[in-house]
DNA sequence: TCCTTTTTATTGCAAATGCAATGAGTTGTT
DNA sequence: AACAACTCATTGCATTTGCAATAAAAAGGA
């Protein structure tokens, strides 16, 4: 019974800790992988809007996306709306590493899942999304 | 195709704070009632043992036991036969919370199967013994 | 309108984190 | 026996982390 939750956060933490290493030459560990591709794939967010939608503190969130920025790797820009918002948009470096960063994550997912048959995996892809966070 | 290598991440993220702030009110927040758990189920492993089935850095791993064992929740004893290991045990008192602890984990493990039939929940399992970490 | 409540970004601070390096014990090889 | 290679625990150090608190803007209610 507990199996599948701990199976869950074993695989996390496993990932997490390959795609660290992998990442780290470009200055890309601790995460901030992860900001790019969300930002990439889902730009103009506001920076709690992306803490929430990576499930990461916001004020963490706050510092690595102000060192992205600093890097080159993100950009912000202010609401006019809203004036508290601040939206985070990838810059042109940042959507040129986008594949690589994509072509890895497809990787670990194919490892991941190389021991199921393809009707395999659309049953866990079903089930999974039925699981309440 | 990348939904359930987001949504394991996403469940280990959102368990993860949930956790860690039902726990800090006894300072075992930091993951450090993960190591409770570990320690209680399986006493005896040693430090780097111990550290690789969580899933978590050796360095890190050793000043969490540290702490652990300075507030009473562990303890650590050599190996005759190796010297160079520390073995590692739970108290009287890490053994009398250890039922808290478990209950947390299932009723997060029930909340998060809480939309699957039993059938289901099975299958899930299933096939997340399948996975490679 | 005014006031309260909520939401956002931001900073302070203490603690946790993790890579790199060290030293001690063990294993394997010649 | 001697020596290299490996494994473990431990420490140094710089960075990251996250709770708590603050300030500004927005939303809601009387």
């Amino acid at each position: 019974m507990l199996d599948i939750i701990r199976d869950i956060g074993a695989i996390t933490r496993t990932i997490q800790i390959r795609s660290n290493a992998e990442f780290r030459p470009l200055d890309l560990d601790n995460n901030r992988f992860i900001y790019l591709i969300r930002v990439c794939e889902q730009p103009g967010m506001f920076l709690g809007a992306l803490a929430d939608s990576i499930q990461i503190d916001r004020t963490t969130a706050f510092r690595t996306v102000k060192k992205l920025v600093a890097d080159g790797w993100l950009r912000l820009e202010s609401d006019d709306s809203d004036k508290r918002l601040r939206c985070v948009y990838p810059t042109a470096k940042a959507q040129a590493l986008y594949p690589k960063l994509h072509a890895f994550e497809l990787a670990q997912s194919e490892h991941m899942l190389a021991q199921l048959t393809p009707a395999e995996v659309k049953r866990l892809a079903a089930l999974m999304t039925k699981l309440q966070a």
